[in-house]
DNA sequence: CGAATTTATCTTGACGTCAAGATTTATATA
DNA sequence: TATATAAATCTTGACGTCAAGATAAATTCG
């Protein structure tokens, strides 16, 4: 029995002519990812990061060499905004653990490059955020992981196909 | 194939040596959680609400009669902070969806109220929104509908125990 | 009864995000 | 070549959220 099974009851009562099966699915989808995410704050604020600079700087750590890849890219696969991305970097290049520069060929162009202190840093944070994962997902059975994981990306492709 | 695949083989090449078989589950559930609202904040915005305004209005119809309930049960059951609450409760009170009304009995405490137009409001937008839910899980067989949403309430049962 | 604690709500200040638009440089078209 | 269009990034202002603390009322208990 979950906060979803509730809020689905008092649909049934108040409106039942309503179809809320889809709630159910998108609800418990919902609030699940709020609950993982908390948790996984806690784990990046020990490296003094969110899951805002987290993901940015794992972005180009998980890239390999050179470590650099530009804004406008960078905000694409994170599904964020330029404006957002640009704020992003302003705060992790205060701290020194990235650095733009700007590209000689196209001078609109700049690339964001993960500083020797960046790397270190999002290696030992990456480390530590996997570990937190597993124990997120610890209470469920293998069989059941492997399920959901299987029946999320056939979801998710609906959304991003040829993503390759 | 989509966008989480790439990340993984991106991991596999860069660090080999971690097991990222949690972040395949949980990336998958974050990302499709980020396009679902997405999809489902225009169908909010298309009624003057957001997804925030939309939780408190829907959570206060579907609670029946009087339509009233207090401030800090409201962020218990939406995760939010007493802070977030208020400002919630004050957007809605200027735009007349819903009021305050202070307790006799334990004067700290008051009532949100639906008033009349924020009940036909809600009464419309949630119609909406269930159509909504129910184009954005079209694209899944009945059967994997089903199976993911037994999956996710067997997770998310593991965070809300007890919440009948 | 009266002090300490708890409960319910609100306030403040900082931060991350977005939409819309500005700026600068590159490319396409006539 | 000149003009228009497109692309990459940044700026601005508004908004929602949170953490921490303030306020006020109720409750506990010595």
């Amino acid at each position: 029995m979950d906060a979803i099974d509730h809020i689905l009851k008092q649909w049934a009562r108040e409106r039942p002519d309503l179809d809320t099966g889809p709630m159910g699915l998108i609800g418990r989808l919902t609030r699940l990812r709020a609950h993982l995410s908390r948790e996984m704050e806690k784990t990046f604020s020990r490296f003094g990061l969110n899951s805002a600079s987290f993901d940015l700087l794992a972005t180009l750590y998980r890239s390999g060499e050179p470590y650099a890849l530009q804004p406008g890219m960078l905000a694409q696969t994170m599904l964020i905004t330029s404006g957002t991305m640009t704020n992003r970097i302003d705060q992790l290049v205060k701290t020194g653990l990235v650095e733009r520069r700007r590209s000689e060929e196209d001078r609109r162009s700049v690339a964001i490059c993960l500083t020797e202190a960046g790397k270190a840093l999002i290696s030992e944070a990456v480390e530590a955020h996997v570990a937190t994962q597993h124990t997120l997902v610890a209470g469920l059975s293998e069989k059941d992981r492997d399920q959901l994981t299987a029946l999320l990306g056939t979801y998710l492709a609906m959304f991003e196909a040829d993503q390759a």
